[in-house]
DNA sequence: TCTGGGGTCCTAGGACCC
DNA sequence: TCTGGGGTCCTAGGACCC
């Protein structure tokens, strides 16, 4: 098997060390050092966490009711989620970065992709190692950077730099720099699951196969394990040797679907409770899809009971309703939430999670089936008019100032946040005030 | 008492059509 | 005894990602 050393092309994968941890430890300094977990919404489990949380055993995932002792003995801090903060730092941690190369994709919150084409005289590591000062000195969030010649290859380098002894001073992995040998050295050490594409349940089966590690499913044939698991995983392995098969997007796909769906606060058995809860998801998700200027074609409402209380009666029922014509109207998307919760709803469960689904969705300037609808186009132009001041209204002043009264005022089922950080970037009453 | 939310893609199988 | 075959579309389920 030929093996690439020095290629045209080279990705980096840049993200954020334990980001959620680290954007709370830019404003509050006091957080160095200790044990600190950031909660998933409902401050129900820890989704993000320090080295020293990590070095107490605390998985990813791991519920806030299991690990609030053993945090505390250690003098720990358990935090709500604040994405309003998250996603600010995010886009300055991003901006910085795009300055490294022409092209940037935006992977998720806290980690972007970057392609070197035409780079073949740059030393990428000194490249990357200023990358990574440069964003500490000017957003204060640590990264770990990872370069190989895929996408899969530099997130396998990306894990190396966080983890292994030998990368972890420094923070950059760039595998180009290594021999062979001394590649096959460090994939061998890499567990199989570690493995951009490969999840718990083909570890598991790898396993059975002799599939242990990186290096081990690099070697397999990609054939055979395309007929037992599929095309994404023949694809991984031609990416572990080498040759790019996934490109690099700069913008964001076409987007398929809105979800809106929470946890409740606490069970809930009355259904005006749940017209409520899925009359403001509505809402929510008719937010996003105006912003991304698209319209639905259909709404799927969704209702499940909690699987973890053994015992328990389970229910989780779904309907889908089609529009006549594709709709982005907040009130009509209500309309058909309410009526879907109508045609599943069952008396008797104690619910803990409403949703809605956004689906069929079309660039809301295309319009079809006009004809039936009844009002015409000046009509639809004034609800147009009437939702873009809600939108802008509600952005200016935080959202839910303006809302339609099937959201409810009291909203008894909400989640539950009660650790949450202040809105440091965002909110005038947030800002970190300097003492000395 | 207490266990997140929001996405994508692939595959198998059934319906339907000619 | 014996009961076509191939293409397409749709959906549900299962896997993955952060």
């Amino acid at each position: 098997m030929p093996h690439p050393r020095r290629l045209p092309q080279q990705y980096a994968l840049v993200d954020g060390n334990n980001f959620f941890v680290s954007c709370e430890r830019v404003f509050d300094p006091g957080l160095e050092g200790r044990p600190v977990v950031v909660l998933s919404n409902n401050d129900g489990c820890a989704v993000a966490r320090s080295d020293e949380a990590k070095a107490l055993g605390i998985r990813m995932g791991a519920p806030y009711f299991q690990i609030r002792e053993l945090l505390a003995r250690h003098g720990g801090v358990a935090l709500s989620s604040n994405y309003v903060l998250y996603g600010d730092m995010s886009r300055r941690m991003m901006s910085v970065v795009a300055h490294y190369s022409p092209e940037q994709e935006v992977y998720s919150i806290d980690e972007c992709f970057l392609r070197f084409a035409g780079f073949g005289h740059w030393d990428l590591t000194a490249h990357a190692r200023r990358l990574r000062a440069q964003v500490r000195q000017w957003t204060g969030i640590p990264v770990g950077v990872g370069i190989g010649p895929s996408k899969t290859l530099a997130k396998l380098a990306n894990h190396l730099a966080k983890k292994h002894p030998d990368f972890r001073e420094g923070g950059v992995c760039n595998l180009q720099d290594l021999a062979p040998w001394h590649q096959i050295r460090y994939l061998s050490e890499v567990d199989v699951g570690e493995v951009w594409g490969v999840g718990p349940r083909w570890a598991a089966r790898l396993g059975e196969l002799g599939i242990h590690s990186a290096q081990d499913l690099r070697q397999a044939d990609p054939e055979t394990l395309r007929r037992r698991f599929s095309v994404v995983l023949e694809r991984t392995i031609r990416e572990l040797n080498g040759l790019s098969c996934i490109p690099l997007e700069e913008a964001p796909p076409a987007r398929q679907q809105i979800i809106a769906s929470r946890s409740f606060g606490h069970p809930v058995i009355a259904k005006a409770e749940l017209l409520e809860a899925v009359s403001t998801y509505a809402a929510r998700a008719a937010v996003r899809l105006r912003r991304d200027g698209l319209a639905a074609g259909a709404i799927q409402v969704y209702l499940a009971t909690n699987p973890f209380i053994p015992g328990e009666p389970q229910y989780h029922p779904a309907t889908l309703l089609g529009f006549a014509a594709p709709t982005a109207d907040t009130a009509r998307l209500i309309q058909a939430a309410r009526a879907g919760l109508g045609r599943i709803f069952k008396p008797g469960y104690r619910y803990k999670k409403a949703g809605v689904m956004l689906v069929d969705l079309l660039p809301a300037g295309v319009r079809q089936g006009e004809l039936f609808e009844v009002g015409g186009e000046p009509r639809q132009e004034r609800r147009g008019r009437l939702l873009e001041a809600l939108d802008s209204l509600n952005a200016r002043m935080g959202r839910g100032t303006l809302r339609f009264a099937a959201e409810g005022v009291a909203q008894s089922w909400g989640m539950r946040r009660e650790r949450l950080t202040a809105g440091y970037t965002t909110d005038w009453d947030g800002l970190a005030v300097a003492r000395g």
